[in-house]
DNA sequence: TTAAATAATAGTAACTATTACTATTATTAA
DNA sequence: TTAATAATAGTAATAGTTACTATTATTTAA
């Protein structure tokens, strides 16, 4: 099961870069604009391989599709829960303060913990009443 | 669209005090046993009432259905990857810490943070290979 | 440089989780 | 006690995703 290149995975692979956080169906339009007989299961396909070896993210969204990113460095992910949009955390949420509450969890539950899902929700900059930012 | 009371929603209700952070299905499965007739679409129904009137959690697991929590105390989940039990945090979660990340996340994102899921995966007791833990 | 081995594809069918629909029943407030 | 209507059972429909299959493309090695 040695894996090997393909045109389709090239244009995934961009079309992530591209968009920001999609979903494969999204993922999939975007191709179609330029190769319209890519196959969605052949996104989808190509999207698990990648997550699967790490190369890319899958998120999971509470009766959502779940996106995608090609970030893999670690960050954390903030929806606005008005206009929906999906925002990256970056390098200046202080490590330390994972590492403790995973310390706090481990504690509690006995479970050694190996990875975390964050999902935060809020209103964003942009949807906030005026004046109130 | 005043609530009224139901046999089946009091037997929903005690479907998730006797289970495990059960999903819809298998709310409908333990209530079957006692009342055949009740309806996969009444336990939906019931569980989304109950979530939306915050009288419980709907916690998103990606690739897999959703659960559902009696327990509306703040407080985090852990899932063991290895046998897949999900364990509750409990008060002794610092909640300084949850504010000190929600922060961190506006700081940067100018995102005002209302909510988050937080979903932790790791091996837990049971499953750690013996003289481990 | 071909040829054999097989990974990847397009297209479609199937599956799982969840919601929507509808005729009937049960609850509730007057 | 009855009228108004929320809730139900049963079923159909939907959304997201995976599985299947015959064909095509990539790769490795002769």
């Amino acid at each position: 099961m040695t894996r090997r290149h393909s045109t389709q995975k090239g244009m995934i692979k961009d079309a992530l870069a591209r968009l920001d956080h999609p979903t494969a169906a999204e993922v999939y339009e975007e191709i179609r604009k330029i190769y319209p007989q890519i196959s969605l299961g052949t996104v989808y396909r190509n999207l698990n391989l990648m997550a699967g070896d790490g190369e890319i993210l899958r998120l999971p969204f509470s009766g959502a599709p779940d996106r995608f990113d090609p970030n893999v460095r670690e960050h954390f992910h903030v929806m606005c829960s008005r206009c929906g949009r999906i925002f990256d955390t970056n390098h200046t949420i202080p490590p330390g303060l994972i590492t403790q509450i995973d310390h706090a969890v481990e504690a509690c539950t006995g479970v050694k913990v190996e990875s975390r899902v964050m999902i935060f929700k809020g209103i964003c900059a942009a949807c906030q009443p005026a004046g109130q930012t």
